[in-house]
RNA sequence: GUGCCCAUAGCUCAGCUGGAUAGAGCAUCGGUCUUCUAAACCGACGGUCGCAGGUUCGAAUCCUGCUGGGCGCGCCA
């Protein structure tokens, strides 16, 4: 399907092609590859151009002077009459202004494709693994999760739309110290409801910071979430779970101790208890994400890594790690480390060898397997991220909160020794793996504020504000409003950098908080249409001519509408799903201006001119076609009414 | 100590492979509803793009140094 952008690169294209067969420019440029932007300023004209400037400085001439020759071969390949003004302006622009079956053409492209319209094959069918959130299921998830969360799954949405092939996934960390600890916490709470009366249990553990149970550890999870997981498999909610009545020994790891008996470790009790409580915090962040409008393509337990539990539909389960690691070993990637007091070694990823290319060489080599024997979270990510490759991606993307950056260089180093490993081995699949074929987005911190005023979030402190509390908190005017404030908030910003995320303002229904905005915008555009229906005026009857339209604003609005496409392509090639929200909000105001000029001036959308109320009518439908598809981007609802508030009404408080 | 990210209007932020006179919203001030939703619109006010150099026809954008803020640098995950 052809847009109005690419209907101009092609005249452009064959221009320069015909300008460089005369000798007026060094070279012949592809449609793709014309550079084609919308001036700042109207006077410009609808679009520009500045393809002198990059050939120039290739050829070392002056650009004014090319684009002099090379708009002289513009007129002769416009055949179709899409360019109604040619012109060079300063240093060497060339600035083009549309005819009027130019620029109506985005409004018919809009209409004609629908919701497919801005859908494009940018991105060339590349398979993308999309890893994002990945919180450890030690407890409920929070705000700074939450943007990650948004982020990611706006990003799947918007390179899908750009035609890449996204599968998305969240990596459950269900091993390790972090779990252990859960379970212990969780242990001391179910010796403790195990006394209490049923009907006091309740009241026991209520609260954010319930009273912690005698003998609690100083670092375990201190939140009442902890309290309630303890409560539901006290009250057998969570199936059938045999509590142990002695303190438990988490100082080994249980699920080390499932996997070598032969050393000392936690009891099978104490692991069912680990078990369960995970399942339940993995049970609840798919719930708190499901009310975000999230959910994922698959779910990767690291368990399945470490030979605990065998992949979905095969028999057996497989120790990827251990594999890993000694064929790194042999291939000199991994090597035995200096020997602890015990005489005991552990084992070391080599990242900082030569032929690591330099911008993801580590500084340090790196534990993989530690002096007694038991994996780091590193030999597991090793692991898994052989594992995504070998399943064909080919390109991993990892969104991941900027506290980890530190460990990206490691990762990517991983993925060379990897690729290097895997082609030595003569796996042919492997050709290209490098660490360039891993992409780490990096989200900046949230800091939670209420009126100004930061609000504490730590995990262990108890003190707890949860992503879903916020969802919940911010719903305002519909059961959607919440899921919509919240991801609006998070995508009107980039991700590199910090963002306060202030609850008042969040719960605002003003322009503070601009998702109502553009809600209201579409609600607007919807209601016209269904004024139209109720009037019995069809527009979408064959033969509506454009013609009529032909305002400054309509204009505008339309190459607006011609730059949808353009907008997702480039998104999905940036990363930047913020680039969506940002031509929502333009979009709206250019809508919104042009709407109480219609009612103050005689350019309203339905007139007694049937001809010209149709085609205003088909504008109008274009523009909610692209407000809509660009808020399902987005995963924000577009609601085609919005119930009306007085003016300086602010929602009830709950 | 060392590495990464950030710094644009009073506040919150955009600014597209370097491009034309740096843009929105909020706040402040002043206007606009008998007619398709005033959750809207129009106007005014507001900037030495942190500082200092450099690269070139051209720098908020690229390079170097500095200042300020955040975050890493574990046999934690």
């Amino acid at each position: 399907m052809t847009t109005l952008y690419s209907r101009v690169r092609d005249v452009l294209s064959s221009a320069t092609v015909a300008a460089h067969a005369a000798g007026d420019l060094p070279a012949a440029l592809a449609s793709h590859e014309v550079p084609l932007e919308r001036p700042r300023q109207a006077s410009h004209g609808d679009l520009s151009t500045n393809l002198c400037f990059t050939m120039a400085r290739a050829a070392r001439t002056n650009p004014r002077a090319l684009a002099e020759a090379f708009v002289g071969h513009l007129k002769a390949s416009d055949t179709d009459g899409l360019l109604d003004e040619i012109s060079v302006a300063g240093p060497g622009f060339v600035n083009l202004r549309l005819s009027g079956a130019g620029w109506t053409g985005a409004v018919a492209d809009a209409v004609r494709d629908g919701a497919g319209y801005g859908r494009s094959s940018a991105g060339g069918g590349e398979r993308v693994l999309l890893e994002f959130v990945s919180a450890n299921p030690t407890g409920p998830l929070h705000v700074g999760h939450g943007r990650g969360a948004v982020f990611g799954d706006a990003l799947a949405q918007v390179m899908r739309a750009a035609g890449y092939d996204v599968d998305t996934e969240y990596y459950i960390n269900n091993v390790g110290n972090q779990i252990a600890k859960l379970g212990e916490s969780v242990w001391h709470w179910v010796r403790l409801l195990s006394e209490v009366p049923d009907d006091a249990r309740d009241e026991r553990v209520a609260g954010e910071r319930p009273e912690l149970p005698d003998g609690f550890p100083e670092d375990g999870y201190r939140g009442g979430y902890v309290a309630e997981l303890a409560l539901s498999l006290v009250r057998g909610e969570a199936g059938d779970v045999h509590l142990g009545v002695d303190a438990p020994s988490w100082d080994d790891n249980a699920w080390w101790a499932a996997k070598e008996p032969t050393r000392a470790g936690g009891r099978q009790d104490d692991r069912a208890l680990a078990d369960h409580a995970w399942r339940l915090m993995v049970a609840r962040i798919e719930r708190d994400l499901e009310g975000l409008g999230i959910a994922f393509d698959g779910w990767y337990s690291e368990r399945r890594l470490h030979g605990l539990e065998p992949a979905p539909g095969a028999a057996e389960a497989v120790d990827a790690v251990a594999s890993c690691v000694s064929r790194l070993q042999a291939a000199d990637w991994c090597y035995t480390g200096e020997a602890n007091d015990a005489g005991e070694s552990p084992v070391c990823f080599r990242g900082t060898r030569d032929d690591v290319p330099k911008s993801f060489r580590d500084t340090k080599d790196r534990v993989v397997v530690r002096s007694d024997g038991r994996p780091t979270y590193f030999a597991a990510d090793i692991a898994y991220h052989d594992d995504k490759l070998a399943r064909g991606y080919d390109h991993l993307i990892n969104v991941l909160g900027a506290d980890h950056h530190g460990y990206v260089p490691r990762l990517k180093g991983v993925i060379h020794a990897l690729g290097d490993l895997r082609r030595a081995e003569g796996d042919a699949k492997a050709e290209r793996w490098s660490g360039e074929r891993l992409e780490v987005q990096l989200m900046q911190m949230v800091a939670l504020l209420r009126d100004g005023e930061p609000v504490s979030m730590g995990k262990r402190s108890g003190d707890f504000v949860t992503l879903a509390d916020v969802v919940r908190e911010v719903t305002t005017t519909s059961p959607e409003s919440g899921r919509d404030a919240v991801r609006f908030i998070f995508l009107t910003r980039k991700g590199d950098a910090q963002l306060d995320f202030d609850l008042e303002v969040a719960r605002k229904t003003s322009m503070d908080n601009p998702v109502y905005y553009v809600q209201y915008g579409h609600a607007r555009l919807a209601s016209i249409l269904a004024r139209a229906r109720e009037q019995g005026i069809d527009w979408q009857v064959g033969g509506v001519t454009l013609e009529p339209l032909g305002h400054e604003l309509e204009r505008q609005l339309a190459m607006t509408i011609a730059a949808w496409p353009e907008v997702v392509a480039r998104a999905a090639r940036s990363r930047e799903p913020h680039q969506v929200a940002f031509y929502l909000l333009d979009t709206c105001k250019l809508f919104h201006s042009y709407f109480t000029q219609g009612k103050q001036a005689g350019l309203r959308v339905i007139s007694d001119d049937v001809v010209t109320s149709r085609a205003r009518l088909t504008l109008i439908a274009a523009l909610k076609q692209v407000v809509a598809n660009a808020l399902a981007l987005l995963g924000v609802s577009a609601p085609d009414r919005m119930a009306q508030l007085e003016p300086t009404q602010t929602p009830e408080a709950e």
